[in-house]
DNA sequence: TTTCAAATGCAAACTATTTGCATTTATAGA
DNA sequence: TCTATAAATGCAAATAGTTTGCATTTGAAA
């Protein structure tokens, strides 16, 4: 598996860099405040703007998805190769849904309603097992 | 068809009233501005305020569903009964999925992932048909 | 190495949403 | 029907996430 390349005519700085690779580290989408916080912990001491400037460009070039969960008022950002999750409302955890059901039905909507269909997302809400068990 | 009830143990007021109004004509979920400009529209004065703490009693009591779009970082609110969709990228349009293809797959993930589902939101980004011919 | 547009950091601005509080209103009970 | 009272409303101020303006720094092309 290669790393993530900054997108053709854009600068390499450290702190693009390091973005991209916290967004890397972590398996699921993230608040902006988090990379922030990822990096402090790194030792690395980066602007909260220059973050969300990077998100997003990243996203307009379609490296980064942007997706606020149910019952959450700040934006997650998270690699857009990974978009179908698992939400736990307990603990907020959030689980990637490997094999997507949708792609399935792409031709039937196709149909019905005459869209092109360029992406989608899917997010499903319920109790993780942790949670299951403690709630016991 | 009838029409939506006030939760239990909660006042009828002309502002709630109005309001559940309101997202019954809108057949896609809106910003709670829309409400506020919609009901303006029809000559009914109502606090901003107004309208986000009964949509957020509302979504409490499982009426409403609260989510944002694509692309979109202010929430939208419409009733817990339609809640996936097609969103044009051009235009913004909405357009409700009414066979929702999501519940063959519930089995599924509960036996892969443990989790207890307890809802799921499904948007599909593309190209209205309108869209698609005004940009040929 | 020099040059300069692009990127960064900081502080201020912005905007959707929430909250405190004084006033109004729905409704249960007299 | 009238009254009492908790709930709901409206307004203005507060909040929080995000964006923006601008001075400074930096990557990379020549």
């Amino acid at each position: 598996m290669e790393s993530l390349k900054i997108p053709e005519g854009y600068k390499i700085t450290k702190q693009r860099k390091a973005i991209l690779e916290v967004l890397e580290y972590f398996e699921t989408p993230v608040h902006a405040e988090d990379i922030f916080l990822k990096l402090k912990d790194l030792g690395m001491d980066i602007s909260l703007s220059t973050i969300y400037r990077n998100l997003d460009m990243l996203q307009k070039q379609g490296l980064v998805v942007k997706a606020y969960m149910l019952n959450e008022d700040k934006a997650r950002f998270g690699l857009s190769s990974k978009k179908n999750y698992l939400v736990c409302q307990e603990c907020k955890k959030i689980v990637i849904i490997d094999n997507c059901p949708f792609e399935k039905f792409k031709e039937e909507l196709i149909e019905v309603h005459g869209f092109d269909i360029l992406g989608h997302s899917i997010e499903v809400y319920g109790i993780c097992p942790d949670c299951k068990n403690k709630l016991k």
